[in-house]
DNA sequence: TTGGTCATTGACATCGTTTTCATAAGAAGC
DNA sequence: GCTTCTTATGAAAACGATGTCAATGACCAA
């Protein structure tokens, strides 16, 4: 749009009195370049304020330095700590990130996913939203893209790689602990059972209660959307139950802030006569009072796992799928 | 990298029995086509899998579709709303977004910079680190690239397109409020005097005081970094003074949380016997316990606003910079 | 028949690099 | 001083699109 144009090699070689092609090698570092040329090409650089055009050189080489990185909302901190891994792993191999937000639209994948195709990304990092067939990644697949799946599963896991935390076990520890504390009805609060992600903490709630040879009730299973007010919600409906739980394990951390806050309003003592853990171990988890028991999902771990696994795939990697498999850690606070 | 091959528009216009040039004007959405070729052309499109390339099309009509957007950390709510805002304002326009965090680096400041200038973007958005002078960021207008700062100042404001909040204003406000409520000996915690942000606010704070007919403490105001730990540290420290305050005016609402925490260790029953604001008002102000009173600084809004302030510089504008400052908004809360 | 639209075409230049490949300059060997 | 081998350099094609423009044929109205 701008009419100053941008300085080009040409310009620089026809400076320094050498050729382009001259001027090129030295951009990228060859090592076949006298010392003295070198020098005068970099002072001739320096001079005309010369940029290097990755874009142009991206679209001769067939190479490309950027990569996608799609996650369903920026707000939730687990994936901005995500996001931190995924940049600081990248960072280091010369990437650029290019970063999609879905907000769980169907939609929104579908056209980022055109987006970063157009954008010619070298491959793509996604934790799909729910409900995402392997065939919607596939045609990413089809054009040699390399795609990591992350902390959620598409229908068909084994096809592409994929970076994730045990969720089963996850929920397991949770539950265990608060089987401990001797809590017998403990709810299970949040989330929407179209995710892959929540079944799995379901399960680990179930396995956990089965083992302990109490029964599982259904009423204490509540579907919310991901956020406080959810949780919030969720904790109202349960408290006002015949038989309401004395303990919670909660989808995520988001979640159970906001069962607290329920908590809170309902004049319920935390960590006394009511337990809650969370999951993800966000950083507020540990600054709220009482401080949050949860499982870490290590989220910077996941990001940066997956981005070495992105840039093997990038590299040529043709082995098999991988599927990487995090244990979760339970951290025990006040709540 | 990889071996695969796009399909070109060329081939496209090969597989429907039309020129290249054709194929080309359909994908530009000319109206000089006919029905029936457009339908042909779309058609071999989709059999072919065919995937626009952006990349070549942007070198050649030297024209941009990327603006880039840089802040200081994702982790921080105020800029992941922000950064909602930007995005919202900016898919509409077709514009794809680059992000970049400083992590309050120059070094880092400075790469991402030169990495935006690399990939061409069209134009940038910055929340520059304290103590970046005009001269840092001049060489992108050099080139002939729009910039718009955004919630921070750089050493010579009139430079450039800004957005922003008053934060003296907003310093006042909160003030104001804590003077309305009797308290005399108020605190300023938090942020670092680096910051043209954090002496706004604080000359609010000031000003506030002094029409009050009050005096300012030197020891009330505490410089710590910007975190709940910042915050937690800086009012065990003014607690522990011999006259301790009575209330506190936080830098913003990440500090306000650990001034929270911090007071909830003392025991000191916060709205009550303790007065806090915040500012920023990020979502958590109002899901804590007691809830937050802030000064809303309207994240989602700068990001539009500078949005599309840098919108209209990329399609030319080049009237004298703007400045567009909202004016904050008290929310009083239980703190 | 003439003239005038209209849709489409073909050929070529261009964006700023990378990538061959051929060649020139320089050093070493005899 | 002439060949041989490096090493450095130059000319030109390529990447996948856009932009320009004159030329074509079809169609319609007069």
């Amino acid at each position: 749009m701008k009419k100053r144009s941008r300085v080009t090699l040409q310009q620089v070689a026809q400076h320094a009195g050498v050729s382009r092609a001259t001027a090129s090698l030295i951009v990228r570092g060859s090592e076949s370049i006298s010392k003295e040329t070198k020098e005068k090409v970099l002072q001739s650089m320096k001079e005309l304020g010369y940029v290097y055009d990755r874009i142009a050189a991206n679209l001769r080489s067939q190479h490309s330095s950027t990569v996608g990185f799609i996650i369903s909302e920026i707000g939730n901190p687990f994936f901005s700590e995500m996001l931190v891994g995924v940049h600081k792993a990248l960072d280091k191999e010369g990437y650029t990130v290019i970063l999609g937000t879905t907000f769980d639209l169907m939609s929104k994948q579908q056209a980022l996913l055109s987006t970063m195709l157009e954008y010619r990304v070298g491959g793509v990092i996604i934790s799909p939203i729910p409900g995402t067939s392997h065939e919607d990644i596939e045609r990413l697949e089809q054009l040699g893209l390399p795609v990591v799946i992350a902390t959620r599963e598409t229908t068909s896991p084994e096809k592409f790689d994929y970076v994730g935390v045990d969720n089963v076990l996850g929920g397991k520890l949770a539950v265990q602990h608060l089987i401990e504390k001797g809590h017998k009805r403990i709810a299970f609060l949040g989330g929407t059972d179209v995710s892959s992600v929540r079944r799995d903490r379901m399960r680990g709630y179930m396995e956990a209660i089965v083992e302990a040879g109490f029964e599982v009730d259904p009423v204490l299973l509540v579907e919310t959307p991901v956020s406080r007010k959810g949780g919030m919600d969720a904790i109202k409906q349960v408290l006002s139950l015949p038989e309401p739980p004395t303990a919670a394990f909660c989808y995520n951390d988001i979640v159970a802030l906001g069962v607290m806050s329920g908590l809170k309003d309902a004049e319920v003592n935390i960590g006394q006569e009511f337990n809650i853990v969370g999951f993800d171990n966000i950083q507020e988890a540990s600054m709220v009072t009482p401080s949050l028991t949860t499982v870490d999902a290590f989220p910077h771990e996941i990001g940066e796992y997956a981005s070495d696994l992105l840039h093997q795939r990038m590299m040529g990697l043709t082995e098999e799928p991988k599927r990487i498999i995090l244990t979760p850690k339970l951290i025990v606070r006040e709540s």
